[in-house]
DNA sequence: TGGATTTTTTAGCTTTACCTAATTTTCAAT
DNA sequence: ATTGAAAATTAGGTAAAGCTAAAAAATCCA
């Protein structure tokens, strides 16, 4: 008498699996020890959760190689990433919350809201495309745009690019580049990239000139547009 | 090498049990089949969750006699308590949710937000004492005020009384009451209270007048001040 | 090519939170 | 005081999601 029409919601575990693979695997498979180290779980639980996820028609897996999304796990891992880059703007817009707080709060609260509270969402924060990070926020179909930025590290001087998102792994990191305003959507002309040590030495709107560290450059993404 | 100072967070299911028997206990202790009723499982896993209860400490609890909570149950029941009802004032206020939908979405999201959360929202919306169905929201510190509030079928012919809160607990009841403004803050003056037939007949401040069955004149409650 | 190392899987166990079925206790009514 | 119904508990079982330890496969490297 199970109703095929009605699914039932996937677990939060299930969540963070399809995250996490979609996250690690790009266009191809996420290793077991990858998505371990990501989930702080043991290699042997992935090893299980593939072998469920590939049951549940979420993701395609062959002993020993990995696990890849199928089109119906990367809709949820979409959703999903949907629903946290929309809470992590209300959280830093709306309640004041700062950088470091952010993803915490958002990842738990992404496996426990409806799509009906992400879309008032959306509208209540008038339907962002990026998120203040400057990641992009996929839509509500499952559709993500692509995204042609690239490291600053890669930039070449003289080039004259726009800051277009900061990696959010490292809170000391974004708090850094918050007191500097080095935010999305700051245009920054190129004065040097030196392979030697690769510092790169960028100059922003207002003539303020940095010098970033190999890890400092490798946190910034830039495009030619904004 | 457990670290005691360190206490790890209830789980949801642990929740749910706790703010059962809070809502049903009131004085004294909730009884097994009425937990198992509210929470929709079967006796036998209230049974069970009794006694871990007691175990953790959150609940007293003798074969046989039911569970009441603890100081420690109680201040917990009423973190999560406050929490629900500020989600719920929340998503009426911010997100244009109807008070059908309202419930369902903060029984789920009261679990998955920190205290941090619940005091920035808390701020965000002014630090409300009641929720928009007139039931107050406890004390960051877990204090609740006492409420002096009866039910409009125990009023008396010739009163004049203000709506302190309405029942939450049937959507077609609320949207009714919503349609008129019969909603807390409102006064009423009673012009029959007729036990033939258990009908209450009010009139509101703009003259009109409401002849309430039973099971209405029992959903809305009523007192001397605002 | 053959070891050594790393990665992955398997086997078996734990906890949480639920269930059904059977049994026991309580309580109310004769 | 007894009994019958309702309520509660116990016994035993399931599924999800994790773990450790041991075995197996893949990869690297000299």
């Amino acid at each position: 008498m199970t109703d095929p029409t009605v699914e039932k919601p996937y677990s939060s575990s299930v969540g963070d699996y399809i995250k996490a693979i979609w996250e690690l695997g790009g266009v191809g498979s996420a290793s077991t020890k990858d998505v371990a180290d990501r989930l702080l779980v043991s290699p042997a639980s992935v090893s299980n959760m593939f072998v469920r996820l590939q049951e549940m028609g979420l993701a395609e897996y062959e002993r020993y190689q990995g696990a890849s999304l199928t089109e119906r796990g990367r809709v949820e891992a979409l959703r999903l990433i949907r629903r946290h880059r929309l809470i992590e703007t209300f959280l830093l817009e709306h309640l004041g919350y700062d950088w470091q707080e952010v993803h915490e709060e958002a990842e738990r609260l992404e496996h426990a809201v409806s799509d009906g509270f992400t879309e008032r969402l959306a509208q209540l924060l008038g339907h962002p495309d990026r998120d203040p990070h400057g990641d992009p926020i996929p839509s509500a179909e499952g559709t993500l745009e692509t995204d042609d930025s690239f490291v600053l590290s890669q930039a070449i001087a003289g080039q004259r690019l726009c800051i277009s998102k900061v990696r959010d792994e490292d809170a000391a990191m974004l708090d850094y580049f918050g007191d500097r305003n080095l935010v999305p959507g700051r245009w920054l002309r190129i004065r040097e990239v030196r392979s030697l040590d690769d510092v790169v030495i960028v100059e922003d709107e207002e003539g303020e000139v940095y010098a970033l560290g190999e890890a400092l450059a490798r946190a910034i993404f830039v495009r030619n547009d904004c």
